[in-house]
RNA sequence: CGGGGCGUAGCGCAGUUUGGUUAGCGCGCCUGCCUUGGGAGCAGGAGGUCACCAGUUCGAAUCUGGUCGCCCCGACCA
């Protein structure tokens, strides 16, 4: 492609409702255009990187075995309330009325749609296992997009769906697609860490993100750097903590706790700031109905309750917040002066609790709070459990080493689905006894727009964009600085003729602009290899050649430049397989220890 | 949905507090000269419903009321 002939505008300015580094740069280096909140045109340059990973994932996706079919972007509303899921989308689900009255939905995810068409094509465990995919633009009325291409209204979703005869089916399919995902991340180049997700009642390691690691992603995942241990914050374990033995011992002489008036004082913060105090020397009692039962848990001020994990330590299979009145109807308490001492009902207390010496608590009356309360003293400890969201320095559920917390993108989520959707739908298949038993399904996404914004995220310095060698827009950039020189204009022509017969993909900057703006706009769109034609060198028979992650560049003889480029994009592509060759050794290699013998 | 900010040329902004010539500046764009290895220089030029609607006023980018749009923080995110 001659960039005379290429719409490629880029921005020598920072347009000033850009934040993220992805979205100022797609933005400055001509890639995408913002329509309006959440809605971006893709620009041919940013087409280009959005079609290559697309082709990276559709060609693992069909090499895992699935199978590529198109559904409507358009709903019947009727299949959202088949499946209970009209009430619990909301207002995510984007409605439009048709003529006729017709009510209709344009599509988030397809689990009704596939569902619908697996209850009529699937009927006999003969058929099965099979997984259906495709790729398509996703709609979800966000009610905040952000970041660019990050979060938008309206997005190009690769998902799959998988139905088997029995759980054996599931795990197969499920491992064939974790596996794919990870081929597919290796072949785009990203740097993605695999994290345990929350997966609802089912449990177990029935789901998992693939998270490319970026401050401005909006999951927060802990890892540990030591035994490998990583999970999506909600769900992540965390380890034993110690608890103070020797305090029973020293704490049982300390003074017997007191009360203090805390006039209107009700949140953390403000009983804290009162008493001053740290808010990690006070807990706090939070009351929640779980299965419409009154019940409590301990956790230390500063924390964050993990709603997910105090409803299966109360094995309940819904938790709600209890609000005000029930909470003072439940405890005769007020709001905002509750506390484990003399509770009156179910209470569970976060393990960490258990490693405080002493605590300010609710005081169980309006405007009393209670100082220097020992836990075990003066309530019990005997029901430990892991009731809240895991921090940076908690410790590892594997090995015990210090968690950090970090930020991620979501580029990839797999999901063990059950019989959600196919029992609520009435999707059966005859078994081998003749019986109808409803299919049970996986769902897996990748979400391609995110790929793009994950690799600028994680590929980037000052002067712009630095594309993963297999996404970027062109291989090579062919830049000859002075047009206007015939020398220099069909030594530049030679390569670009020996490129395209070698079936590499190029930009020939043929602009007539002062080399100063060829480098800059270079720089900007990222392409990884850039060669440079210049006056200068070609008198003494030398064209340059520049990685753009690399600082320095070096000098080629002119004359075999073509080969030699050939040969570098070639010995590149062919490390890059390698590399992706060896990483799936190692995962094949990593599953039979764990299957162990 | 709560809080904050913004809307003036393709992009970045000034002007609005205190109403008053023809609404400015930089970048980009067009023409010419000049220049040519990291966003050059000079000269000339095009480009504006000042987001929209209503009001106050002799007079509104500027004041008042309403509407719409966009961004950020939070809530939300099968």
């Amino acid at each position: 492609m001659r960039w005379s002939q290429a719409l490629i505008p880029t921005l020598k300015e920072t347009p000033a409702d850009a934040v993220a580094p992805s979205h100022i740069l797609l933005l400055r280096a001509g890639m995408i255009r913002r329509l309006g909140s959440g809605a971006y045109t893709y620009l041919p340059l940013g087409l280009r990187v959005l079609h290559k990973a697309i082709a990276i994932v559709r060609q693992e996706i069909d090499a895992a075995g699935a199978l590529e079919i198109l559904m409507p972007a358009l709903q019947p509303i009727e299949l959202w309330k088949e499946s209970g899921r009209f009430d619990t989308f909301g207002d995510l689900l984007m409605q439009l009325k048709l003529s006729n009255q017709q009510h209709a939905a344009l599509g988030p995810t397809h689990e009704e749609v596939v569902t619908d068409l697996a209850r009529d094509l699937i009927n006999t465990y003969r058929q099965l296992p099979i997984t259906l995919y495709q790729i398509q633009t996703k709609f979800r009325d966000e009610p905040r997009p952000r970041f660019g291409v990050l979060r938008t209204r309206e997005f190009v979703m690769k998902d799959a769906y998988s139905f088997g005869a029995n759980v054996e089916q599931l795990s197969a399919s499920y491992d064939a697609m974790f596996e794919a995902y990870c081929r597919t991340f290796d072949r785009c180049g990203l740097d993605y860490v695999i994290v345990e997700a929350e997966s609802g009642p089912i449990g177990g390691d029935s789901s998992h993100e693939f998270m490319v690691p970026s401050d401005i992603g909006e999951d927060s995942v802990v890892q540990c750097l030591k035994c490998g241990y990583a999970a999506n914050r909600e769900r992540a374990e965390i380890g034993v903590i110690p608890k103070l033995d020797e305090k029973l011992g020293a704490e049982t002489a300390a003074p017997p706790y007191e009360k203090v008036a805390t006039p209107n004082r009700r949140t953390i913060e403000e009983v804290a700031s009162f008493l001053k105090m740290k808010p990690d020397q006070t807990a706090k009692l939070l009351v929640y109905l779980a299965d419409g039962r009154p019940v409590a848990a301990l956790l230390r001020g500063d924390r964050t309750a993990n709603e997910a994990k105090i409803r299966r330590a109360f094995a309940a299979s819904t938790l709600v917040p209890a609000d005000q009145e029930t909470i003072e109807r439940a405890t005769g308490v007020p709001l905002g002066f509750l506390g484990p001492v003399a509770i009156k009902i179910p209470l569970l207390v976060d393990r960490e609790i258990a490693s405080m010496t002493q605590v300010v608590v609710g005081g169980g009356e309006l405007d009393v709070h209670l100082r220097g309360v020992v836990p075990g003293r003066d309530f019990p400890l005997d029901d430990l459990r892991d009731l809240r969201d895991a921090d940076s320095g908690d410790p590892c559920p594997k090995c015990g080493e210090k968690l950090e917390l970090r930020q991620g993108i979501e580029i990839g989520h797999v999901f063990k689905l059950g019989t959600k959707y196919s029992k609520a739908m009435g999707a059966t298949f005859l078994d081998e006894h003749g019986q109808a038993v409803p299919l049970i399904m996986g769902c897996y996404g990748i979400g391609a727009n995110r790929i793009l914004a994950a690799a600028v995220e994680s590929g980037y310095d000052q002067n712009g964009i630095i594309w993963p060698f297999p996404l970027a827009p062109y291989t090579v950039l062919i830049a000859p600085l002075q047009v206007q020189n015939a020398e220099v204009l069909s030594a530049a022509d030679t390569i670009a003729k020996a490129l395209e017969s070698a079936g590499i993909d190029y930009l020939i900057d043929d602009r007539e602009l002062r080399p100063g703006v060829k480098f800059k706009d270079a720089d900007l769109i990222g392409i990884p290899i850039r060669v440079v034609i210049g006056e200068r060198g070609l008198k003494e028979g030398k064209i340059e050649l520049k990685w753009r992650h690399k600082a320095e560049a070096e000098t080629i003889p002119a004359e075999s430049a073509a080969e030699a480029i050939i040969e570098l994009v070639e010995s590149t592509k062919k490390s890059h397989e390698a590399m992706c060759r060896s990483r799936i050794a190692e995962r094949a290699a990593a599953r039979s220890t764990a299957t162990g013998n």
